[in-house]
DNA sequence: GATGAATGAGGATTCATTCAT
DNA sequence: CATGAATGAATCCTCATTCAT
């Protein structure tokens, strides 16, 4: 196997090849799990597909996952990084105003989750979620309470501080994280949310909801009073 | 044929019973389908499943359906009620103002299609959109495009007439659509997008929703500078 | 049912149609499904398809045939005419040479039998017998079994009358029958026999095949020294 | 890997075995699949059944033919060994006389097709034929077409040297052909052609047919004036 | 470990047969 | 009698999973 007229660090070179392939191989096989669940659906994604794009062959699969629902599991489990110890930290120690915290919240989110394939996870939940409750209630604790928690606790911050107004809470997280779904399904679900053939910019987007959001969120009064609604001041422009 | 003895309209009954049960069955067939489909996927959705929950057997379904591809078609074609010509007609006779056409536009929605199982729907053409690709050009050109358009217009009166912000209108339609998204996710993606055993209330949502996104369209100026930005609040600084 | 603002006869006249029209319908049902057998195969064929060939519905045919199955029975059965009783008296008191009732035997086949639908039963048995043996059976001893016994005693009347030479029998027998196979099989399956796009004309096929079979009956010393045979006889050319 | 107390070849038994196997099983299959089809016809034999008989399960036969019908497409191709061009010089060459390269034929015919399995084909082509037109036209212009030349070829030279009667050579092409499809009908379609309990002896059979056929090849004049009618025999007139 | 041939349970689809009208 | 809607057994085919090499 090892003809011996190679020079033994050829050997080594080879055999740590070998190795750091075989240790790299069950990030390659969730990586292309990972797609292919985003893409065609669990039931719809053939095992074959998946070691197919792994490049190793069909039974290799099974020596790392020893079914396809537990590499699902797996898939999931790999891709939920629980940073929120880390961005909590983070936001504590955010010394702007509240309105650029959650602006900053929500870039950094599409930079670091909605950007990258981990992304996919939300679509595989939402489309999934209902066949495998157990996975379902795994995700629910490690990624929606503490990512509902966190921005909750951003919008208490600027309650907390008279920056923003005293809205109902939950309503406006849920405001936040249907802005994250809304890219999220957009970057997974083909044309599903978009205006035919239009590219999303997640950044502008972001941005753009972002100032919507917030100017809701500071403003006083009854929309009706608003300054800019009122006929007599029609020249109201933006910045 | 007829004895005499019996009653004529008995067996008109009797007769339409059959009939008026093979007039029903498709659509039995399709509100099963699309409970199944939503619920569990177009993939993981058994044909015998769906003629059980429609209480027939195996066979049946294919009497109506050539094959579940077309089943799903039909799921999406029945569900799909055109109607936005007319609401398009309702909206250009509305006569309050555009923040209550939009909130009106928002709940109208919820009560005629969200709240529905037509819903699922577009839950279902975030799951499976991808696999089946003509039927989802369908849906974006008869649900997507007319409901952009139609939300476009809303924004677009609003604007015109001073009472909104020019804001960029995609974007603007987009939250809007996020919105009605999260809706429908909440509703047929488990908690896939709420807090652990929260039960969301769609108008409060709705209301809650559209009260923030209407004042930020509505103010003007910077945001640092909205009123409720009280003064005894100083920390509030851009960076 | 029968309005009686209708004259007496016409009920009866569409009485009588329709009575007609009843005891018709086993033999359509029977030439439909006999027509259905031979060029699809038994098992290809649809019960709904035979019943549609012979303008009834699915349901009707059951009403005539408990089974698929027994429909083929009674196909063989019924389109077995038992004929050979009235042949063999004709060819007792042909005058002719045997030659000639050799050569009217098959040419009359053919007129009767041949170009008739019921020569599909023997392409159906040939593709079918062997999945029903008790029907092959049948057919071997009403069809197979007199037909060869009637060839043979023509061709025996001409070994007796010093016409043919004395010829194993029974291979004498199955070139005859092999010539009319060809011809069944000719017009049953496409082109499995013929030169491409080559249409048979089956009374010259005939005459031609019986031209050369009695010339080859009638010849006498061994074929080496058959007069045309010789080089030096080129010229050697039909009547 | 390759323990040294066993000898090498071992191993590469072992190997072969498996290999071997996995090489033979297209053979295997395709045998099965053609005695099948031959015998209860394509529709009517199981997938599973093929499997059976090859001694392996439902699923593999799905590893090396995607469709039945695929099956049925390779079981023609594969039994259609295309040795016309061979034979054609076989008959270039062939020194005796024509009566005799005829014959040769026929007998050579019969030990290298018709006495193999392969002759099933032409069984099946009967058939089914008409349900798998392109397999039929295949079989057509692979079998059918250069059969029928290649004994056209036969006659044509018997007629060129003057040692038959110039007859009709399509007409007397398919007397040929009506020969041998009639041993292949004896052969696949049980007593469909003989008679009762009759055991036909191929080679006395075209032994029989080619003496009687190139008697009639052969012999000059009217049928009626051949020097076997003998005077003896006087009742013996044309009509 | 890695491979890919083999397996067989599972699901879509067909169609002979039944039966209420 | 005639109909055609309904049934479910039978069959093709897929693919997760196993296992000999």
């Amino acid at each position: 196997m090892f003809p011996s007229h190679l020079p033994a660090d050829t050997h080594q070179a080879l055999a740590h090849k070998r190795e750091r392939r075989k240790e790299a191989r069950p990030g390659e096989l969730l990586d292309a799990a990972l797609d292919l669940f985003v893409e065609k659906g669990f039931v719809a994604t053939r095992m074959e597909e998946v070691a197919a794009r792994a490049g190793v062959s069909k039974g290799t699969v099974f020596l790392y996952f020893p079914s396809k629902e537990e590499l699902l599991k797996a898939v999931v489990r790999e891709n939920i990084a629980g940073r929120f110890v880390e961005w909590n930290a983070e936001l504590l120690n955010f010394q702007g105003s509240t309105s650029e915290a959650l602006k900053y919240c929500m870039l950094a989110w599409w930079d670091r989750v909605g950007a990258t394939r981990a992304s996919g996870i939300s679509k595989l939940m939402v489309s999934e979620g209902r066949n495998f409750p157990d996975i379902a209630a795994f995700y629910q604790h490690e990624v929606i309470e503490p990512g509902h928690l966190l921005i909750r606790r951003v919008l208490q911050r600027g309650i907390d501080r008279g920056e923003f107004r005293a809205v109902d809470l939950d309503h406006a997280v849920y405001g936040v994280v249907a802005c994250m779904m809304f890219l999220i399904l957009s970057k997974h679900s083909m044309g599903m949310c978009l205006k035919q053939d239009m590219n999303l910019d997640p950044h502008a987007y972001i941005a753009s909801q972002a100032d919507i959001f917030l100017r809701g969120l500071c403003s006083a009064g009854p929309v009706a009073d608003m300054p800019a609604c009122s006929p007599q001041n029609p020249g109201a422009t933006p910045a």
